[in-house]
DNA sequence: CTCTTCTGGGTTTTT
DNA sequence: CCCAGAAGAG
């Protein structure tokens, strides 16, 4: 390939970025500027134009998502099979290195990642073991304390001793957390890259060959590394390091899980001659959007500062709409999204984004009952089904039957008749003797010191386990989890399940074995490869289970898409529906205190505002059904940040006159408001004429029927409320 | 010990 | 509202 067509289809700022000297680089890539366009051009220059071997790149990105576009990307412009390129997330790659090198990082061969749940779970036991009470200290709380450790890099011996009881009490439980993490083997995400990190610094000779090994790194969402993410990279880039970072402050939206912005900053003085290029020049939205999104972002004081423009169209409007409810607000999405369908587009090419996962319920239904297809981005996932987990625990109990967590997850399930004294003694042993609970089991009842019940009841769970991992010696992964879910008796249980959830449970499980029967086809990183020793499907399959979050779903033909604003990230559609735009919600409550995480929301509601090409719409509920109550929420501030001048209301504001949730019309649930933009023939900004004041612009409105009226700014006689039942007013234009 | 019912508490975003 | 844990009944 020639240099022409690497550069092909570039603009400027992209050429410069993609052929940039050796050396490290920050791209400030404004939102849909092309910053994966570039940082995959980039890498084929380097390859195809310096020569740089595919063995010498890596290229690290956040989400899975991410990589996995990367990478098919990359294959496509060169080419050529992205298998041995270093391409994936901090955490993948993280547990990658661990995997070759778990002797030097001092981990067990088998080591298990915990997910979320598994870690609760072992906090809670923690505590419980601790005599901690957890109503006075949430569990969840701690597991926060210790991951946010972990991010800024700290062990628990590194927690300064004080007399504060907060500190006191989270370190305690930290310490023995790694205390058991450590004895059974068990990694959490945090650790994963943490103890990556130690790997390199306490093996200066394995440090030094990864250094000369990966002569280019590439970062995309630079703004979302924290700590132990940036001394990580640190660390790998070494002195001589070609390290592309490519970020926008604007869009630093995990900021609550430690990512640190001021990385951006500190790039420029920590990697030396750090040339910068910034990346403003958008082709994704229409010029209307732009403004939009740029007049919101200027009211952040903390940026590097930055303006996206383009040359493409204006474009329509921002249209808003002011729902009654939370019903009528889904209810007038799934409609627009008809009208939008029923012009020529698809359901495919829209887009409805939401702040919190609890908002997808309403709209999921409303889009079954116009009969849109639609899929919906996380929330549950499907690795993380109790049902899913379970099965996946035999299955890792077949690999490992020294898994504390999967032998306590399924030990009853199903109900096989050991309850909490049984499995109390059983937890006994291991503790004092400090050994495995399967261990600890064995070992009760080879002493047949413990009762009758245990040697019959846990006997029997073992055999079980024994029986189970003879049978499945020679078979496919996805025979084997057939065989696990049908012998332990799980399909069965969940099949019982009272009503629809025992079938969704079942279909669930046999999912899983269809995940399991693709499994083998979609090995990104087979282990052996590279480090010649043999690992099995089975464990390569727990372990991505878990790193991935699996919600690659089925393409299917195309559907609207949902999810939360922070998933959308990276992601473009022609319609975008912002929905839930109010004070509470949107920014979120959480967040309101303090004004680092104000600007944070910001930030995020600019992501949104900038995922939209062509048509942008936000939508809010004057009321809300939330955790079983109504909420009355105040429009989003944000909404109020945006120039009036490029919004269109779809609907006068009103806070009176509608009937009580109680009289909803059973049909469905959804009231038409009882004004609308049609009926009374006005919008805010828009022109009129009155007979006595001349002519004016609509400035505000308030209150519905009779006693709606707006309010008027006459360009003789100053701002005028004026009763639309009363007053005369005539639309122009 | 299991199953059911009740109560109370918690609800942001994700690797 | 929805789930987890507690409490109560078989």
């Amino acid at each position: 390939m020639d240099v022409t067509s690497v550069l092909d289809g570039l603009n400027e700022r992209q050429r410069e970025a993609v052929t940039s000297p050796q050396g490290n680089s920050l791209v400030i890539a404004g939102a849909g500027s092309g910053k994966t366009r570039v940082l995959v051009h980039r890498v084929a220059w380097l390859i195809q134009i310096e020569g740089v071997s595919p063995n010498g790149l890596m290229a690290v990105t956040f989400t899975n998502k991410a990589a996995a576009e990367m990478r098919s990307r990359i294959e496509e412009l060169l080419n050529m099979s992205g298998q041995t390129l270093w391409v994936g997330t901090f955490h993948g790659l993280a547990h990658r290195l661990l995997r070759m090198h778990w002797q030097e990082a001092g981990l067990p061969q088998n080591f298990q990642i915990l997910d979320a749940d598994d870690q609760l779970r072992l906090v809670k036991r923690i505590m419980r073991d601790q005599g901690i009470d957890e109503q006075k200290w949430p569990a969840r709380q701690a597991v926060w304390f210790i991951n946010s450790q972990k991010d800024e890099g700290k062990r628990s011996k590194e927690i300064p001793v004080s007399d504060d009881l907060f500190q006191i009490t989270h370190k305690k439980i930290y310490e023995n957390y790694e205390r058991l993490c450590n004895q059974g083997g068990l990694v959490d995400f945090a650790e994963l890259l943490l103890r990556s990190h130690e790997l390199w610094l306490e093996n200066p000779s394995l440090l030094r060959h990864y250094q000369e090994r990966f002569q280019s790194i590439l970062v995309d969402e630079f703004q979302d590394t924290n700590t132990i993410q940036y001394a990580w990279l640190r660390v790998l880039a070494g002195d001589h390091s070609n390290v592309m970072a490519v970020g926008d402050d604007d869009q630093s939206i995990y900021g609550w899980r430690g990512a640190k912005m001021e990385n951006i900053h500190r790039f420029k003085e920590d990697f030396q001659k750090t040339m910068v290029i910034r990346l403003e020049q958008n082709y994704r939205s229409t010029a209307t959007v732009l403004k939009a999104a740029n007049a919101l972002i200027g009211n952040n004081q903390d940026r590097l500062g930055k303006e996206l423009w383009t040359d493409g169209p204006e474009g329509e409007p921002i249209q808003v709409y002011s729902a009654y409810n939370d019903l009528d607000e889904a209810r007038f999405i799934a409609e627009r999204v008809q009208a939008w369908i029923a012009t020529g587009g698809s359901s495919g090419e829209v887009a409805v984004l939401y702040r919190s996962n609890a908002q997808s319920r309403v709209l999921e239904e409303a889009m079954l009952r116009a009969q849109i297809p639609y899929r919906i981005y996380g929330g549950q996932r499907f690795f993380e089904r109790a049902e899913i987990k379970n099965a996946l625990s035999y299955m890792r109990l077949l690999h490992d039957r020294h898994s504390d967590p999967a032998f306590e997850r399924v030990i009853n399930i199903p109900t096989r008749g050991i309850g909490d004294k049984t499995l109390e003694a059983v937890r006994n042993q291991a503790r004092t003797q400090s050994v495995s609970l399967w261990k600890a089991a064995e070992d009760l009842i080879e002493m047949s010191s413990a009762g009758a019940r245990v040697t019959e009841k846990i006997g029997g769970f073992l055999r079980l386990i024994d029986m189970m991992r003879h049978e499945t010696h020679d078979m496919d992964l996805h025979e084997l989890a057939d065989y696990t879910i049908q012998k332990s008796g799980l399909m069965e249980f969940h099949g019982r399940e009272r009503g629809e959830r025992g079938l969704a449970r079942k279909e669930n499980l046999e999912e899983l074995v269809s995940a399991c029967r693709e499994f083998s086809g979609e090995l990104v990183f087979p282990l052996g490869q590279e480090t010649g020793e043999e690992t099995t499907i089975l464990e390569e399959f727990l372990d991505q289970v878990v790193l991935d979050s699996g919600d690659r779903q089925a393409e299917g033909g195309p559907a609207l898409q949902m999810m939360t604003l922070h998933s959308a990230k990276g992601l473009e559609f022609p319609l975008v529906f912002l929905s839930g735009m109010e004070e509470g919600l949107f920014p979120h409550q959480m967040s309101a205190q303090e004004p680092g995480r104000m600007e944070e929301e910001r930030r995020l509601c600019y992501v949104g505002i900038t995922r939209a090409m062509q048509q942008l719409y936000l939508t809010y509920a004057e009321s809300r059904r939330m955790h079983g109550s109504d909420t009355y929420n105040r429009p989003s501030r944000f909404i109020a940040e945006l120039p009036t001048e490029l919004l269109q209301q779809i609907r006068i504001k009103s806070s009176l006159g509608y009937p009580k949730k109680k009289s909803v019309s059973p049909s469905g649930g959804s009231i038409r408001p009882l004004i609308d933009e049609a009926a009374i023939g006005l919008r805010m900004g828009q022109r009129v004429r009155h007979a006595k004041f001349g002519e004016g612009v609509v400035t505000q409105a308030e209150g519905s029927g009779e006693r709606a009226r707006v309010q008027i700014r006459f360009s003789n006689v100053g701002s005028k409320w004026l009763m639309l039942g009363i007053a005369k007013i005539e639309p122009l234009e």
